[in-house]
DNA sequence: TAATGGATGTTCT
DNA sequence: GAACATCCATTAT
């Protein structure tokens, strides 16, 4: 049920859509929250101007150089945590950025958190979505292969899929890196799809 | 419904 | 000191 290792190693925007579908869930000592993946966007390393990575390994993003399957969570925008997942092998810097799911368990634990009653925004938009699940710098790193708090599931198989360009960076905008549920209510705003024409 | 700007702090130059 | 993988309330259309 839970995803292995071989899972993440592969290709980044290929883990990033075969994410979509799969549930999250987050075990708060006795209270399960979980969601299914609505929405995703890939990241690489020193090729894709829109990493963390792009610019080589820091104390900030050296997870995402690390093994494949764990949490790489960083604080942004002097308010919020965003929560991803580090792809490709060891020595490869990548990563997909879980932006949104849809709540499955737990739902008032959710609202609580959020201080929203509007199930469509509880965990949708990558700040959103770890303070709904209690996510924070602490998960820094974790293993999501062996653990017992926060980790992800194989789920059904998902909607149709939209691909369009990564929300909120500059750089790398020929990478059609996003992937959403289509006609899903809980992916949060962003581009609505791929633009067929270039700037 | 779209555009704007404030809150807020870490990271890197 | 600038930039930043954001969110939300407020304001203008």
């Amino acid at each position: 049920m839970r995803l292995n290792r071989s899972f993440y190693e592969r290709y980044s925007p290929l883990v990033a859509r075969e994410l979509l579908g799969c549930r999250l869930v987050r075990n708060l000592g006795g209270v399960m929250l979980s969601g299914a993946v609505v929405e995703t966007e890939a990241y690489r390393g020193a090729r894709d101007p829109a990493s963390h990575a792009y610019r080589g390994m820091s104390r900030r993003n050296e997870v995402m150089f690390g093994e494949a399957g764990h949490a790489y969570i960083y604080f942004t925008m002097g308010m919020h945590y965003c929560l991803n997942v580090t792809t490709e092998p060891k020595g490869t810097a990548a990563a997909v950025l879980i932006r949104a799911v849809e709540p499955l368990e737990g739902v008032e634990e959710m609202r609580r958190n959020r201080g929203v009653e509007d199930v469509r925004r509880l965990a949708s938009g990558p700040g959103n979505l770890t303070k709904a699940l209690r996510i924070d710098r602490r998960r820094n790193g974790e293993d999501l292969v062996s653990s017992h708090s926060l980790f992800l599931e194989r789920g059904r198989r998902p909607w149709e899929v939209g691909v369009s360009t990564r929300v909120g960076v500059s750089g790398g905008e020929s990478f059609k890196w996003r992937f959403f549920a289509k006609q899903n209510p809980f992916v949060s705003k962003g581009k609505p799809s791929v633009s067929p024409q270039n700037p």
